[in-house]
DNA sequence: CCCCAATGTGAGTCCGGTCTCAATCGTAAG
DNA sequence: CTTACGATTGAGACCGGACTCACATTGGGG
């Protein structure tokens, strides 16, 4: 309304003191809502603001309260569904509560990650929500912990590290998953994850993520209460792009003692696996059975729809939120929460394999 | 590496001058690389900070110089894929060129845009990207060009803003599909977009979003072209959640002079389209034709495959960042930037009508 | 009618850096 | 041997708020 031009620089408190004709003590006391403030000077001073069109400036009020109304998210791919619908988690319960995201990529480096916390540790954010990339490599996080900064870990626990981490138990769910596999007369179960190694999987290796650990274990357990060994050659860590894992695919089917049973260990790689599939003129869960974790819309869409492993992500996002936030803000309690469980959603993408060896 | 206990207060400038014997000027310059400095003096600081474990204050860094290293990014629902996919593109840009990114959603609410919009200006951003909820409210975005900041906008035009937006020309594609539906004999075509408006859409009727706006100038001038009038009850905005939208779906597909073709505004409208087509019992194309705008590539999974209107959505995020910080760090030319065209991607979703009813 | 406490107020410090400016140092030119 | 000019250096202002502290004012109780 007020007819002013383009602004250079920004208006302040002592301009608004100023324009208010009181002291630059009593115009922030005024805006501020703080300290002692007759109803006259808070008058004139909120019309001088209003008149100037007076905006704090956030920089210089977390300078001296030290607190920045900000938390850093740093999640591996904001493109993966996974992430964007946890990240939604994580800002939805950020607004509520006054805050603020800084999100970071890290494509899964940790390089990255080191980088990206030291980044943000330096924009003095109140709090940091890390999805760690390893769950070995950890002493950048254990820094976190030592400037005193709260720290939440989602989806991947940390090795050491007396840290609330947000993620569901692996272990049970792909347990119960392998059983349900292996109950369908499936002996031949791959495994398909971007988890990057230094070398091909074998038994028994220690593994950077603490997800991938417990899948791994978990269908382990499942096998060897079969009395069966699980097949370690049908492992494949290291996929990587969309290419690269259709490639990973072919391998898994074509070879002789081919796999009968695929599982994908996140929606990116499902979509290559069904494509590769599909190009291979194979059908599922005809010729492949096919399993997948997380549960998206388009899941449903398929022919046939897909059976999952569904996980409350955006729960999780919102949990690992609200557990920031109370340290942030109040005493470290963390005060258990309802556990976050992860749930199979048999559609109609396993089934049989084409030929039945029980015994193998 | 060294044993210091947890430590309360983080450590500046001053504290690391102290330590080298040098003066708190003299360590800042050494610290921050400016000014002259000699080797001596240089060294002895370097190496009091690396004891120390010196980080600079990124907050007291940005209040004097005016930049905060931050860019700002307001779109609708980064828990869409479109969204999540443009971020990307924009996070890469902008950690290439030493940016980080605070995101906020805002659930395509304009109030809560213009809430966001202040706050990141509050925060003092260096520039901001906005994906406009409203192409017709856009005071507060006329605010922001006036606080001297850089603007850019993503995926919607703003109404008498003069402003670099990226965007891909919607009227020219939504043109092609129409006829390519038109050919296919179609002339009962919906369209189902989530806009929101007070009143049903009529004929004429001016819309809050340039996109849709675009797209249905495009339709109408296909179905002009053919002396035909494009059906205004087909065209349904405000479609909701999920439910919502099979709703509409249904009453689309069931009342009398059903419509042959619709066509989803997004890939979340898609997916619940699609699947109200299946609970029907319909099938693709062979009762009703499907059309998307967004490529995604579980679109290439159901059966049969779904013709798409693809968009360079991660080209546009990148296009944005690159022309946002283009203008944070130089003068504002814009230099035009190669023009992000949308395809029409022919896939198994569209077909002819089962009754084909050429004059009408 | 006086004293003390509560409220109101302004000057000035602080947060943690950047940056200006004048003083100091060195040494090569005159 | 003196002078001048560039490289160093330290003191202190400054960014824009929050907050401390000493100093008014005011009013109620004794």
């Amino acid at each position: 309304m007020s007819s002013n031009g383009s602004r250079r620089r920004d208006i302040t408190v002592a301009d608004v003191a100023k324009a208010a004709q009181v002291s630059k003590a009593q115009a922030a006391r005024a805006l501020g809502n703080y300290g002692a403030v007759s109803q006259d000077v808070r008058e004139r001073v909120l019309a001088a603001a209003e008149e100037l069109d007076y905006r704090p400036n956030e920089l210089a009020r977390s300078m001296n309260t030290g607190k920045s109304h900000t938390i850093g998210v740093v999640v591996g791919d904001i493109e993966n569904p996974h992430f964007g619908l946890a990240t939604r988690g994580i800002t939805d319960i950020a607004k509520k509560s006054g805050f603020h995201v800084i999100l970071i990529n890290t494509d899964e480096e940790t390089a990255a990650e080191v980088e990206a916390v030291r980044v943000l540790l330096d924009k003095r954010v109140d709090g940091l929500i890390v999805a760690p990339a390893s769950s070995l490599e950890t002493q950048h996080l254990q820094q976190v912990r030592e400037s005193g900064r709260p720290l939440v870990l989602l989806d991947r626990k940390a090795g050491g590290l007396d840290v609330v981490t947000i993620a569901v138990d692996m272990a049970d769910i792909s347990y119960e998953s392998t059983r349900y596999l292996l109950e369908s007369g499936h002996r031949r179960i791959a495994f398909v994850s971007t988890l990057k190694t230094d070398e091909p999987y074998e038994a028994g290796m220690e593994l950077d993520s603490s997800q991938i650990s417990e899948r791994l274990d978990g269908m382990r357990r499942a096998f060897e209460e079969e009395g069966l060994r699980h097949p370690a050659d049908l492992v494949r860590l290291n996929a990587g792009d969309a290419e690269s894992i259709r490639k990973t695919t072919r391998e898994l089917l074509q070879c002789s003692d081919a796999a009968t049973a695929i599982i994908a260990s996140d929606g990116l790689i499902a979509l290559s696996v069904v494509e590769a599939i599909q190009e291979l003129g194979l059908s599922i869960p005809g010729d492949v059975s096919f399993l997948m974790y997380d549960d998206f819309a388009w899941t449903r869409l398929t022919t046939p729809p897909l059976t999952v492993i569904a996980q409350p992500v955006y729960e999780m996002g919102m949990a690992a939120a609200t557990a920031l936030i109370r340290q942030i803000e109040g005493r470290k309690a963390p005060t258990a929460t309802e556990p976050l469980d992860a749930r199979l959603v048999r559609r109609g993408s396993v089934s049989a394999p084409r030929a039945v060896e029980i015994f193998n």
